[in-house]
DNA sequence: AACTTGATTGCGCGATACGCAACAACGCTC
DNA sequence: GAGCGTTGTTGCGTATCGCGCAATCAAGTT
């Protein structure tokens, strides 16, 4: 009774949890090793709430305070949680920053959105950029060339002007409102749709962060189309930016339309891959 | 090559911090609930060593193949772990950067901190943590990272050796004199700059009481330049230590003193807002 | 001091997690 | 390409181990 366990265990999918835990008053999976499932749902709770006690806990896992106070005990011997004082409430620990250091050490940005610019030039038919803010210019991290026979020229390791595609728009857009003033000098004009006027930039940079992504027609190169989203990290900092562009003829308004909702749900995933996404 | 930081550090944390699970065949605490206990110390072997199969990790713990693999799945379906292809190796997840985020959130240093951090960033234009004194170590809370573009080593959730850094020693001199004598052992030699002697050491902390900040030049790694100053509570104790740091090369000494009147003054700031200098 | 709330701890039962062994995909070598 | 070794994955039966119960201790609160 007190378990509506599940005899099945362990089927290999993952493919679904859409939301997540969202803000369901348990957070049991209910999937696998009983005890170390509830174990994990503590820790979520107190991700959650802060700072709780074991009757607390006990209450939303639906257990008995003993089990619960047990589990409590396991996960302080690893430092995981911490009491703030003898005989007290829980809180997470330093333990679970150890664990987050090893796991960051190996978070890259090219590694994590490789797959995710895969399907995304998949999906796209188009070319698949991931972009940087480097020194006072946009730097090619990644290019993935799209399913079309017209081949773009390689980006990957150039220094793009800020001010006149996509990617930089979003990295921009990223920056402090006093650090982005430092990179308003010099805009070149490269076509007619350049945007050259300070005010227009910090106008269209203000429309990015609105909407959430970066558009740039004709601005770079006459006939040349790009839309891009930025990729935050744990702390929101945008950290890189993810385009797809193609010639301007093949990106109609309605193909732009779709590969904008293509491009941010790339982004967004890319994001949650590098820890962002806490509420 | 913005940051010529280190991997050793990276890597291995096995340098000090001599007792603790050691380099034992188990990393098993034998305290609690069995399967959690087994469970958590998955996640610490995934951390040590980045990445591992699961016949890896039930060798490891001394289980049973089938046993480490269903803990496994539990663990994933939290997203604690994640593997790297189907049917493949398994390696720490983003659900443990999510728990990271709220360990720190409940850290008012952290909050209040922040946007300190993020002003010295920019002013300086160089990489900004945040520490405390944990174990035997200097626990990275917080980076940000600098105006320069690719994003520097993670410190975060990292023990860093007290003696070698910036941030070590001024939660060194933050300490009661009784008090640092304990930490005053194996003093690693990381460069020739290392300060390995105890008396040199103690001369060094009564010197940053002294000055009020504390500089580290390639004395944990060759080219890396630090400058940190204490962050105090409202009772005057040193609860963290702020710092800049970057390549030596770019922190002339010009530019060390202009960092260190920006680092004093933004720990000043963050000690204001937690409480302290309320006559 | 009685009362309330919430963290800890023996105890005994039975659900549950474990080890075993077989299975299924690989990646080798010959 | 067949054979073989390795490694992730899954049914099954049993004994272990975790759980719920209830008692106990330690603080506040009235």
């Amino acid at each position: 009774m007190t378990t509506p366990v599940d005899a099945s265990v362990a089927s290999g999918n993952t493919a679904e949890v859409p939301d997540e835990t969202a803000s369901a008053p348990a957070a049991l999976t209910g999937q696998g090793v009983q005890s170390v499932d509830r174990a994990l749902a503590i820790l979520e709770v107190l991700a959650r709430r802060g700072e709780a006690g074991v009757t607390e806990i006990a209450a939303e896992l639906d257990v008995h305070k003993s089990t619960a106070f047990r589990l409590m005990v396991t996960l302080e011997a690893h430092r995981l949680v911490e009491q703030t004082v003898e005989r007290g409430r829980y809180r997470l620990g330093v333990g679970i920053l150890r664990l987050a250091g090893a796991t960051t050490a190996r978070l890259d940005v090219v590694q994590e959105a490789r797959p995710i610019g895969r399907q995304l030039a998949e999906a796209t038919g188009e070319t698949v950029n991931l972009a940087v803010l480097s020194e006072r210019s946009a730097l090619y991290l990644d290019q993935i060339a799209g399913s079309s026979a017209l081949q773009p020229h390689n980006w990957v390791g150039q220094h793009i002007p800020l001010h006149a595609t996509s990617n930089g728009k979003v990295l921009l857009a990223g920056l402090s409102d006093t650090a982005l003033e430092e990179f308003l000098d010099s805009l070149t004009t490269y076509t007619p749709h350049t945007i050259t006027e300070r005010s227009a930039l910090r106008a269209e940079v203000a429309q990015v962060r609105e909407q959430g992504y970066a558009l740039a027609i004709d601005e770079l190169e006459i006939g040349l189309t790009a839309i891009a989203a930025p990729i935050r990290n744990t702390q929101g900092d945008v950290v890189a930016s993810i385009s797809v562009s193609g010639p301007s003829f093949r990106l109609t308004a309605a193909r732009v339309e779709e590969a904008i909702r293509l491009v941010r749900d790339a982004a967004m995933e890319a994001s949650h891959r590098l820890g962002w996404g806490h509420r």
